[in-house]
DNA sequence: ATCGGCTCGCGCAA
DNA sequence: TGCGCGAAGCCGAT
């Protein structure tokens, strides 16, 4: 547990206190957490109980209802599990920026301790960065994202290849189940007065009644919250699994986990999904090997990314090369090159290209294949390659349910040569490696990829099942 | 249908 | 210091 453990102020315990504070602020689960189980370690050292804080804001930019519904949608799971631990839950719900915004503080007052989670990008980052100083009370954050934790990799790694053998020794140590939620006392106070309870009849209206961007419809395809990150978990065990190795790169058959929004906002963990994976693979003699190569190396790489680079947003986080190669070309004339709002409204001349884009607007998610094309696509078009990145983040930012995660920055920056090696120089993009309309129509099946966001734009709906899978 | 070249630099072996 | 090889490819030659 110390590999996951950082007190990020000099504060030492206070004489009394009534309680250890979690803060949810990625990690918004009981299972596979090792943030909480931390929280409920030092509770059960002081005699105290623990009380779960989850807040969430109208101001962070791009709140839409889309995200809030998706947030909302796991709050009534989350207080049923807590209260059946005898853990305290308090949720804050800030509708309006007129609202109050010091429920962290309110609560730190009788805490012990805060327990955090340590998360490289977002507003884990930020609030990571400035709260601890402003308490008089110890502050830890937890690394319960990672299955090998971040602080043992001591670096930032070049690539794949160089950051697999390091998590292939450790992984054993730490592919593990984690310790339990054991509180030392149960919680029995009143919660504050500004606790929101949240019914799943009362969402909608919830959402509605909050100053944020109602032109975001809710994704079309993922509902958020722990059941159904458990659901779409077990169905892709059952369905899927035995074809990700040959399906992963076909996006029409359907074959990925899709579990991207649930990691991303803490309702299931890679670390349970990698053991689930592993058992079921064993069981049924099947190889999990690519899937937890994505799940884990992968993952993991795009965490020590993150944790390592100054701003994870901006193009200087790029190797040498590629900066050197991408500063050469940008002046070269791009053709055709559209505005932003061309590119948002999804009207390029490129029907593919246009189908991912719709994919994104509508289910809040691209397929991983398909998205390297979204953004080579984006460089080739685009003004400048810096005005492409400020593009890429701002629709992952405003529409993706698993934006603003280290994987996201990780996907964006590859498409300008991070973590990948150059290749034949030629326009606009220099030596960063390019990608075609035509290879992607002849190694996928592109029409039947077309077919279904054309039926998805039509009727608002999901089809259910494709060739080889389950029902749902 | 398949193959090699494109091109840089990390990390390990020596 | 040398050498093998790398997150998802492209392109032209065969």
């Amino acid at each position: 547990m110390q590999d996951r453990v950082r007190q990020l102020n000099p504060a030492s315990f206070p004489a009394s206190a009534r309680y250890v504070l979690y803060w949810a602020q990625m990690n918004r689960r009981l299972e596979s957490n090792h943030a909480l189980a931390y929280a409920c370690q030092l509770s059960r050292e002081r005699g105290l109980p623990v009380l779960f804080y989850e807040g969430l804001t109208c101001s962070y930019p791009h709140a839409s209802d889309r995200f809030h519904t998706f947030l909302l949608e796991g709050v009534p799971e989350t207080a049923r599990r807590l209260h059946h631990h005898g853990i305290g839950y308090v949720f804050h719900l800030r509708r309006r920026h007129s609202d109050h915004d010091n429920a962290l503080y309110e609560l730190a007052r009788d805490a012990s301790a805060v327990v955090a989670d340590d998360y490289p990008t977002f507003v884990a980052r930020r609030y990571n960065a400035r709260v601890p100083a402003k308490l008089n009370i110890p502050y830890f954050a937890v690394d319960a994202s990672c299955i090998v934790p971040m602080s043992r990799i001591d670096k930032r790694e070049y690539a794949a290849y160089t950051i697999r053998p390091k998590i292939r020794k450790l992984l054993p140590q730490y592919l593990v189940a984690p310790p339990g939620i054991k509180p030392g006392k149960r919680f029995n106070d009143p919660v504050p007065a500004f606790h929101t309870s949240v019914r799943a009849s009362g969402i909608a209206s919830l959402v509605a009644s909050c100053e944020i961007d109602h032109s975001v419809r809710p994704s079309t395809a993922f509902h958020g919250g722990r059941v159904e990150a458990e659901r779409r978990l077990e169905h892709f065990l059952h369905s899927n699994l035995r074809r990700y190795a040959s399906g992963r790169n076909e996006p029409s058959a359907r074959a990925t986990s899709n579990l991207s929004p649930y990691l991303h906002f803490g309702h299931i963990a890679s670390l349970e999904v990698a053991l689930a994976a592993k058992e079921y693979a064993q069981e049924h003699k099947l190889i999990a090997g690519e899937f937890l190569e994505e799940l884990i190396v992968r993952r993991e790489l795009a965490f020590n990314f993150a944790r390592f680079t100054e701003d994870p947003e901006t193009l200087d986080a790029l190797p040498e090369w590629a900066l050197r190669t991408l500063r050469q070309h940008d002046p070269d004339r791009r053709e055709p090159c559209y505005a932003t709002e061309q590119m948002e409204t999804a009207a390029t001349h490129d029907a593919l290209w246009n189908a991912t884009q719709n994919e994104l607007l509508l289910r809040g998610k691209i397929h991983g294949y398909y998205r390297m094309y979204w953004g080579k696509k984006i460089i080739e078009w685009s003004a400048t390659h810096h005005d492409a990145l400020r593009f890429m983040i701002a629709m992952h930012d405003r529409y993706a349910l698993d934006g603003r995660d280290p994987n996201t920055y990780t996907n964006i920056l590859w498409c300008f040569g991070l973590h990948d090696r150059p290749w034949a120089e030629r326009p606009v993009f220099g030596q960063i490696r390019y990608m075609s309309l035509e290879g992607m129509k002849r190694k996928t099946g592109v029409d039947a990829y077309l077919r279904e966001i054309a039926e998805l734009q039509r009727t608002g709906q999901e089809s259910q099942t494709v060739q080889g899978e389950l029902p749902l």
